[in-house]
DNA sequence: TCTATAAATTGACCACGGTCATTTTGTGGG
DNA sequence: CCCACAAAATGACCGTGGTCAATTTATAGA
């Protein structure tokens, strides 16, 4: 029978959780070392490694929940009427996910979970993007043909290439903003039915 | 003046990668030790970096060299006449790039290119991808309402959505293909123009 | 309060990618 | 053939993420 976690555990890892916030903040997500945050937080490195699985566990989830501070603004938000309002709805969740190179790798490092049980933070928040999405884009001046959902996974797939772009040195004159605009258009508002189907 | 490159230089880096092919035809690219590669090699350490800048560098080159193979062949084809052609087109580098996970997660990191300057074997054969798409897609029963590129675009979004989602415990069910020719169907062939505009 | 046991922490240690001052080897000019 | 110089190679060394047997600390029950 597992017993009760102490309170002194939690208030190991709410250090060692405070301190990496504070050098990340300080000198950015590429800089952090677990060295410094250990020694900010006044434990051992094995105490690091018997809260956090890696170093990459840890950033998991600092950046799930800035990205999903994100997403609650979103889900917050009354559907798209418009291809506009749903960029407008987007905007803060794209520029959070794309301020920091290392912290944009990881996430779609992480994007993706090998196993079922190591399903983590980022990897929750790309469900509930398509959830979101889904529900912004339900009943907008948006085509009909294909699922809420298909419809979602479709903007995800798009908003991430918008973004990959942004971070290719031969494609930063463009704004992910105005990237993700064009793809949207195609997307979500087809102006012409194929010929022959 | 910059001398021409020694012959005995050219064989060490021939026997550095021959080394690291070697290795990964046996146990895959996690395993992938640089320590191993030059000892195979018969070279020291520091030389491996005389010729590579880090280990992904190599790697990059070596899985570069395997996508360009396929992407050859997709090249030779004639132009898609329908989606399904299309997408026997496409399946063997979808497998090609989805055969290993530590390979495709460098693929995605490599992808885009942070400077001009290093613009690395893989982010080069994301940019043929694209031309050789839009030319596949060119002339096919396919929406003619956006440009050949972006149409092209939109398809290396779906594809690496479909292949990253094969990465993904939760949708491991549905085979890439299977998944890539859904997002297809709504990104080439729209069934229904949108309401309003 | 004392004791048994599990939870939590410790820090020396390892693995491995990457660096760089030094040494060896090849090459073109005299 | 020899020398001067650049190209190439060397390997001891370092930084940092991660491990684990040993130790300390908290808690439940007698």
């Amino acid at each position: 029978m597992a017993r009760a976690p102490q309170k002194r555990m939690l208030e190991t890892r709410a250090r060692l959780i405070a301190a990496a916030e504070k050098r990340i903040d300080a000198d950015g997500y590429a800089a952090l070392r677990v060295e410094d945050v250990v020694r900010d937080a006044g434990v051992a490195k094995g105490t690091f490694f018997a809260h956090f699985a890696d170093k990459d566990a840890l950033l998991d989830r600092l950046i799930a929940e800035r990205i999903d501070m994100r997403l609650d603004e979103i889900a917050g938000l009354p559907p798209a009427t418009s291809l506009d309002a749903f960029l407008d709805a987007v905007d803060p969740l794209m520029a959070a996910m794309t301020a920091d190179r290392v912290a944009f790798d990881l996430i779609m490092r992480r994007a993706g979970a090998m196993a079922v049980d190591d399903v983590g933070p980022i990897a929750t928040t790309f469900g509930r993007q398509i959830a979101i999405f889904a529900d912004q884009l339900a009943d907008g001046p948006f085509r009909k043909d294909v699922s809420p959902a298909l419809l979602a996974e479709g903007v995800q797939a798009l908003a991430i290439q918008a973004m990959a772009l942004q971070f290719c040195a031969l494609h930063q004159d463009v704004a992910v903003r105005d990237r993700l605009r064009v793809y949207l258009a195609a997307w979500l508002t087809p102006a012409i039915s194929a010929p022959g189907g």
